[in-house]
DNA sequence: ATAGGGTTAG
């Protein structure tokens, strides 16, 4: 980019102010000479006009305030106007004509009043008119502030400008001063953090001769956002005071890593400490609890918003967050009382509620509130229309599906992104319809990518289609040849068509290239909320032999019921015996016989599993349910079954 | 004037 900053650095003259221009007030009142008792009433008067424009609700009201602020003889004050032109900012008024046109109408005007216009016109997008105007400034022999700086910085950190960004702080490293302001600094560090220079974010902070908590935070946050917890941990640890919004930032750095326990951990250690809680680390906390499925310390997370006067009557994003945890723990239900409840509803309340139907297998109920929520103002965006293509995949709506579709592409807005063809390509694949993913693969108008072919190998493990899963595979294996998920998946699917052969070959490949399979893992959520792990064939359990007696016992039953364990479910070349113990310690079932063995026959019982669940574990659930009448819900990678009376919710289509 | 925000497939 050609520099703009041309001509601020031909304009330069720093800190070299005439003194009849700078004489210190910030009323530019003393081209005049005024007593000093009446500078004292004006300077009063200033402060109230300043408090009245904060409350200003509307650009009518400002209006009316400017033109009182006229009539006081006050149309040079700097001070009142400058806060004018930032409220005027604040309700979105375009800087041209008539904010700028205020500074013109001033004879001396301030730093401030060139800040704030110069930030408006940053805030608007407008970087060239912004430059100009702060030659301008330059010109008319006025300095810029901290605050004029921090402008700039900001505005570069949002439009991740980093090249200006850099010329810029070059610039005022010349002229010194401004890098020892700790909001400049702040700004600074923030400004390449969002561009993604944490090293240089971090040099700055380094080199800061005083740092404050926002420095700290800024640096958390970047490291947290990076997913380097350990940094971010080493940064808090040095923390000496810790106050909500750091806390709040470890929470949902953990939350959003994937490290749920840790964000729990910390939520707790944070209440311990005294420290407070708002909406926004109810919502990290919330997202935490959602990951984990852990349905009791769900509510129990619910009482405390509740108590905070955060509800989901009352904020929107608890509101938001609370469906998505109710539906990600299991509970549909409870997520919809969460939505009717809350008194605002933006686009985020209305996808994770659909979201939450579509996981369910409520696919009516989710088309239902898409369309109802086309008569709001809320506008759906990107992940609205996802949530609803995956409530028709899930239910083989395809007509509607691909409508929806449609209607995408004719919004400009949304159009689809990868991941709604990959959604699409679901669609038809697991309907059945091979040519017709194949045939959309090929119209799409970006490459195709790992997203539309691990769709349609999954659909191939639904029909057995060892053809197409082999295309599938192929290009899978292209774009990632160390993902072990793609080729267990396809020796899954040779395996269902008895083709043993090219199952050992799928093997020997993943045992030559060195791959480990990503281990099996389910977990429940015990008496007082305590979270058991079952790992598959893991033995470290202390109550393992009982487990093992439980199955066993269950296993009898079942066979007497005519369930038979489908030995395709494990491809590999053992024994069929072997095969039959392997299936037996699944991970999910060694959950389900802790839980049978430690629970009350009338609850629920509720698995959260890391992977897919296979198809033996789906019969085996399907059948136990049945034998011993008790429900159970299982959530896996991909979505929720519902175990009941000897039939799962999903119709075995998952 | 500067820091923390919830939803994303198979």
């Amino acid at each position: 980019m050609v520099s703009i900053f041309k001509e601020v650095i031909r304009a330069t003259r720093p800190f070299s102010i005439p003194i009849e221009k700078s004489c210190g007030s910030s009323t530019g009142l003393l081209k005049t000479f005024i007593p000093f008792s009446q500078l004292q009433e004006i300077k009063l008067l200033e402060q109230k006009i300043n408090s009245i424009l904060d409350s200003c609700i509307s650009v009518t009201q400002l209006k009316q305030v400017h033109a009182q602020i006229v009539r006081k003889g006050l149309d040079q004050c700097c001070f009142v106007l400058a806060k004018l032109v930032r409220m005027l900012t604040k309700f979105e008024v375009p800087m041209d004509p008539y904010p700028r046109n205020i500074l013109s109408q001033v004879h001396f005007a301030n730093p401030f009043m060139y800040t704030s216009l110069i930030r408006g016109y940053l805030i608007q997008g407008s970087f060239e008119k912004s430059v100009s105007l702060y030659g301008e400034m330059w010109r008319e022999g006025i300095s810029p502030v901290s605050f004029t700086i921090t402008a700039f910085f900001k505005a570069c950190g949002a439009e991740l400008n980093v090249d200006l960004g850099r010329q810029f702080h070059g610039q005022i490293m010349k002229f010194g001063g401004f890098t020892q302001d700790i909001y400049v600094g702040n700004t600074l560090i923030d400004m390449y953090v969002k561009c993604g220079w944490l090293d240089c974010g971090r040099q700055v902070f380094d080199e800061m001769p005083e740092r404050d908590l926002i420095s700290w935070t800024t640096l958390i946050v970047a490291y947290a956002k990076r997913g380097n917890m350990l940094a971010a941990v080493e940064l808090f640890d040095r923390l000496p005071v810790k106050d909500m919004v750091a806390c709040t930032a470890m929470v949902t750095g953990f939350a959003q890593n994937g490290q749920p326990r840790e964000a729990l951990e910390y939520f707790e250690k944070m209440q311990s400490m005294g420290v407070d809680t708002d909406e926004v680390t109810l919502a990290g906390v919330i997202s935490a609890c959602a990951q984990l499925g852990a349905a009791k310390y769900a509510s129990w997370i619910r009482d405390v918003a509740e108590k905070s006067g955060f509800g989901p009557a009352d904020s929107v994003v608890v509101g938001s967050a609370l469906i998505d945890m109710y539906s990600k723990c299991g509970s549909v239900e409870e997520a919809y009382n969460v939505f009717i409840i809350m008194r605002v509803r933006n686009v985020f309340s209305y996808s994770s509620m659909i979201l939450g139907f579509a996981i369910h297998g409520c696919a009516k109920e989710a088309i239902a509130l898409f369309e109802e929520m086309l008569k709001t103002d809320v506008k759906p965006n990107a992940v609205t229309f996802l949530a609803v293509l995956t409530a028709c995949s899930h239910a083989g709506f395809v007509e509607q599906g691909q409508q929806f579709f449609e209607m995408m592409e004719k919004r400009s807005c949304c159009a689809p992104q990868e991941d709604h063809y990959a959604c699409l390509v679901d669609l038809l694949g697991r309907a059945g319809r091979f040519e017709d993913a194949l045939e959309l693969i090929k119209t799409m108008p970006m490459k195709s990518n790992g997203g539309v072919w691990g769709a349609l190998l999954g659909a191939c493990r639904i029909h057995v289609n060892p053809d197409v899963a082999e295309i599938a595979a192929g290009h899978l294996f292209e774009l990632d040849p160390n993902h072990v998920g793609n080729y267990v998946l396809l020796s899954i699917i040779y395996a269902s068509a008895g083709r043993w052969k090219d199952v050992s070959r799928i093997r020997k490949l993943i045992r030559t290239k060195g791959l480990i399979k990503n281990p099996a893992c389910s977990l429940v959520e015990g008496e007082k909320g305590v979270i058991h792990e079952f790992y598959s064939d893991d033995l470290t359990h202390p109550k393992s032999a009982e487990i093992r007696e439980e199955l066993q016992g269950l296993l009898h039953k079942l066979k007497l019921q005519g369930y038979q364990p489908l030995l395709s479910s494990a491809p590999y070349d053992v024994s069929d015996e072997d095969k039959k113990r392997i299936l037996m310690a699944h991970s999910e079932k060694l959950a389900l016989g802790y839980m049978l063995l430690t629970t009350d026959a009338g609850s629920v019982i509720r698995i959260i599993k890391n992977l897919r669940t296979c198809e033996d574990c789906h019969s085996f659930m399907c059948a136990a349910s049945q034998v011993t009448g008790r429900e159970i819900i299982i959530r896996d990678n991909m979505r929720f079954h519902h175990f009941q009376n000897g039939t799962c919710s999903c119709n075995n289509f998952w």
